[in-house]
DNA sequence: CGCATTCTAAAACGGTCATTCTAATTGGTA
DNA sequence: TACCAATTAGAATGACCGTTTTAGAATGCG
């Protein structure tokens, strides 16, 4: 090394997960971060091979920071806990948490996919978010048999109570801006008693839908 | 008029929907979209004045499909029902439901909202959709007073519950592409049986959470 | 039968963006 | 101190996109 770099990876990650947050995808160009930054324009390319770099590794930090903070919890077989970490998580990183709960993939990375570094990153996150969810039913089960035998559906019902379902809660206020209001954590606390991850003890095989009719049956669209 | 046109207004919008669809907003350039049509691109000009108003109606279409079958059964008082006719309502809407269930409008219009009749007609029937909403917990709560008196909380709920739960539980199979796996069904009358959105008669205030603990006190990260 | 009007058709324009290029600067090291 | 690779700095390039323009074709009406 012989000059030290003035404008470092994670500032230019940070603008970038700023400007997402803020505008969407398109917002993030090149130079909005770059200026962001107060950088010239040419000065990300020596950090990041392209664009679709920089959107790769602002997406793996924000994801990262997201599965650091609930695995733990998961893997101590504590899926309604991990559900409401999400809360403290999003209320401390701002950006991160418009950027990461806001946009999928997909419109993120829809002209170019990220280069291979960014990729295999964000598998091994996926494989790692993946597998405490499933320690995480296998604790609940009292599993002494590991957690391979679980069927797609039980892993999609976990999926939605820990994740997808406490993100849809937060969306509205987050697309609003403003600070959470504090029903958020009592929807997704009666949302876990009332349709538990996984039985602890023998409770009966399901809950079974308990007024009302039966799950089957669906009315079509009117009358 | 004199001359039969060769493209109609639908042709664009269809091709529209199609093409967010399976690549995301920016797969829908002015080029892309004349080209599926297999018309010149200045055609595009006739019908819409601009891209923006493309997209604009095309997300009135598709929302304006998906609002009628939901919202009879919400003026009618059966939330669940609602919930359970997204389904046939995806499946049945191939297009449209990935245009309109996988994609934010924020994601949509992010560099320039839609013109004026576009911005009208959305706001149409979002406050129709919005009126089904209050309707539909007034008749659950057996209202007299009509449905004004709705804390921001009640009708949070009955939105996730209604509305956004059931496309998160859809998503990750509307993004694979493929058909929607059976369960789905079983997961959202699985919610509404135990996190019911309004109690039809007195049923004591609120479900409250069972066991593990009440609502309040969530742990900091770890342990 | 021709004309006004609405459309198709395709090329052209202006702007923006990602990326590259050239030159100047920096600061640890020999 | 003199060097030199890594960096800053900012302009230049080439591609693509939304929109406009120009020209020609079709059709109902007088």
């Amino acid at each position: 090394m012989v000059r030290t770099a003035r404008y470092s990876e994670e500032d230019f990650i940070e603008a970038t997960m700023a400007l997402v947050g803020e505008g969407g995808p398109a917002a993030a160009t090149m130079q909005a971060i770059a200026r962001r930054v107060g950088a010239p324009t040419g000065s990300i390319y020596h950090r990041f091979e392209s664009r679709a770099a920089v959107l790769g590794a602002a997406w793996n930090a924000a994801y990262g920071s997201f599965t650091r903070a609930l695995a733990p919890l998961l893997h101590e077989g504590r899926p309604r806990d991990a559900a409401l970490a999400i809360l403290p998580w999003s209320r401390e990183n701002g950006h991160r948490a418009r950027f990461l709960l806001l946009h999928e993939p997909v419109t993120l990375f829809e002209d170019t996919p990220p280069p291979a570094p960014q990729r295999l990153e964000l598998e091994r996150l996926e494989e790692a978010f993946d597998g405490a969810f499933r320690a995480c039913l296998a604790v609940r089960r009292g599993d002494t048999q590991g957690a391979d035998a679980l069927c797609e559906e039980e892993l999609a019902r976990a999926k939605f109570l820990i994740f997808d379902a406490p993100i849809a809660i937060l969306r509205p206020h987050l697309m609003r801006g403003g600070t959470l209001p504090p029903f958020v954590e009592r929807m997704i606390a009666e949302l876990h008693a009332g349709m538990p991850v996984a039985a602890t003890q023998a409770r009966g095989p399901r809950p079974a839908a308990s007024h009302e009719g039966g799950p089957a049956g669906i009315p079509s669209h009117a009358a």
